[in-house]
DNA sequence: GCCGTTTTCGGCCCGACTGTTTTCAGTCG
């Protein structure tokens, strides 16, 4: 009988247990041992209990016997002494104490076993009283830093989301591509891979004259703090908004032109790519590192990324799919998607305007949807129980189509769909009855309420709505708002085998504060045969402008123009809806 | 702790930067 324990559970498990190894003072490799042991699980493609009960879990790159063992005991009994001893040796705080920038466990681990800090307050109190200056191995601009990282993470700002930090980075880069000597730029990291949430903005540049350029990215309005600086390196944090008090950190690294698109590919990540693509090098005899691919005592050049992955016999992995969930294996085999485009989209579905809680009117969301190059628009006002929404009785959702009816009269070439974000009340049921619900081109389903509920009763109250013969697609299938609000409990592989069973779309909610389903579970709704639709879930005529995010996730989650139901042109969503 | 065209021991990615020291350890990515 096998306790329930997911892959996330035992990886989040792993990597705690590799912390506190290193807090021990443990050797190095075995502390990455668990590491890579927590990689591997949160990986794995199968089932993690049937992948134990068939005896395979050995057979796992990076789970040897002893992690084999321990991750056995885990699933099928829910605990773990070894990890319950090793939790007990060292209080809480000295894991929050990791997360201020500077301090590791060889630093945390003397402020604990000399000065007897455990937690963040007591560390404070330590640095303000110069105890931590006087302390071996330490000093004044040591304690400094510290007392600078415990205000940063009273910010909360050590992530922020893709829409923050995407128009500060793209501000800098534009600044620093105007400056003598620069040859070629690019933004890395996880906002070239286009992650929902990132922790740095990552910069390359390639010169040969890389100093004056640090010397005025140091410099930069809006910088607080240089966190570092270097000849080729350079670390700042910037003030992204004034208002919201929010920091973001931000890394320059200036190389020769020659090394340009190495460390390119270097910088761009994510690390489990680097990894395996180092490994793919070794494989081939040759070594690649930020600079250089060698082999033989001699550097194969390459004069942008494509011919990088070329000279290790690849096909080009765009940075959205580097991520090593497979990419490297298709880019060998000829099979990397071909991803959708922003360009793809010819119109979005999920819009609200002022007969709900949007902020613009029918004509004036048309307009902007047209501005856009868009050719048809899907309007979803809330549906009648969400009243704090300004939810939509019947009666009004009449009036509201007789205004769509004449705005569409007048349009040439530009549709307005009817539809609703209709609630899924808390037992499954919709808020509309069949009858109204028949009234509209389309219907989002989506829960807004009653979201404490157990997984069990969740999962079937959606599994009921997506079931449902009026719906169209399923509205933010979790309910997170990124660094806000987590998902609901859900399981949502039901949720998705329901879909694919009663052909209802799943969307990919584009709004940056959500961008829910997420990019792995896209993967799985693919390969299930779910369709999936890009929303902006708009509330002003901007917000329309939002889905190129939803086109983010969707190149993440491998999904092609076929995968996307608004990639159609009118006349085909036209028939499809009809 | 894991792994093996280096196979039961001895490596495991490694370069940049900072701060504290005085040649290097710790942190980060």
């Amino acid at each position: 009988m096998f306790i329930t324990m997911n892959k996330g559970q035992v990886a989040a498990i792993l990597d705690e247990i590799a912390v506190l190894l290193e807090l021990k003072g443990e050797n190095t490799f075995k502390c990455r041992a668990y590491s890579n042991g927590a990689r591997a699980i949160s990986q794995l493609d199968a089932d993690l209990a049937q992948v134990i009960a068939e005896g395979k879990l050995g057979s796992i790159p990076g789970i040897g016997e002893t992690l084999q063992e321990k991750i056995t005991t885990l699933v099928t009994t829910g605990k773990l002494p070894f990890y319950d001893d090793l939790r007990a040796q060292f209080p809480d705080g000295l894991l929050q104490m990791l997360r201020i920038p500077g301090l590791g466990s060889k630093k945390v681990k003397a402020l604990y076993e000399q000065l007897k800090i455990d937690s963040l307050d007591a560390l404070r109190a330590a640095c303000n009283s110069g105890q931590v200056a006087a302390l071996k191995g330490f000093g004044e601009k040591t304690q400094a830093k510290i007392l600078e990282g415990l205000a940063f993470l009273e910010l909360g700002a050590d992530r922020v989301r893709i829409d923050q930090a995407l128009p500060i980075a793209q501000e800098i880069l534009e600044e620093l591509r105007g400056l003598k000597g620069v040859i070629r730029s690019e933004l890395c990291g996880s906002l070239r891979r286009r992650k929902e949430t990132i922790a740095d903005i990552d910069i390359l540049l390639s010169s040969n004259d890389p100093l004056p350029i640090m010397e005025r990215f140091v410099k930069l309005p809006g910088v607080v703090q240089v966190v570092a600086h270097g000849d080729t390196k350079s670390s700042i944090k910037v003030n992204a908004s004034e208002a919201a008090r929010l920091l973001i950190n931000c890394d320059l690294r200036i190389v020769t032109d020659k090394q340009f698109p190495f460390a390119l590919h270097y910088f761009t990540g994510s690390k489990d790519h680097n990894i395996a693509m180092r490994a793919r090098a070794q494989h081939m005899g040759l070594k690649l590192n930020e600079y250089e691919l060698a082999g033989a005592g001699k550097s194969v050049a390459c004069k942008d990324e494509a011919a990088l992955f070329k000279a290790l016999g690849l096909d080009y992995v765009p940075p959205e799919l580097r991520e090593h969930t497979g990419e490297i294996d298709a880019a060998l085999a000829h099979q990397l998607p071909s991803l959708v485009k922003t360009e793809d989209i010819h119109g979005v579905f999920h819009c609200h305007t002022d007969w709900s809680d949007g902020k613009a009117t029918l004509k004036e969301m048309a307009g902007a949807a047209q501005k856009l190059g868009l050719k048809y628009l899907g309007i979803g006002d809330h549906s009648q129980s969400l009243t704090v929404a300004n939810g939509l009785t019947p009666e009004r959702v009449q009036k509201q189509h007789a205004e769509i009816d004449a705005l569409n009269a007048k349009l040439k070439g530009f549709r307005v769909f009817k539809g609703t974000e209709c609630d899924i009340l808390a037992d499954g049921r919709l808020d509309f009855s069949d009858e109204v619900l028949e009234t509209f081109d389309y219907v989002v389903a989506s829960v807004h309420t009653n979201m404490n509920q157990s997984e069990a009763d969740m999962t079937a109250r959606i599994v009921k709505a997506v079931s449902h013969p009026k719906v169209t697609m399923l509205g933010h299938a979790t309910g997170r708002l990124l660094l806000r609000r987590d998902a609901y409990h859900v399981n949502l592989e039901a949720v998705l085998k329901a879909a694919a069973e009663h052909d209802t779309m799943i969307e990919i909610n584009a709004h940056p504060q959500r961008l829910d389903i997420d990019w792995v579970h896209c993967k799985r709704a693919k390969a299930l045969g779910v369709k999936l639709v890009i929303n902006p879930d708009a509330h002003s005529t901007a917000e329309i402008g939002l889905y190129p995010y939803g086109v983010d996730v969707a190149r993440r989650g491998w999904l092609e123009k076929k995968d996307v139901f608004n990639t159609m042109t009118l006349a085909e969503v036209e028939t499809a809806l009809a």
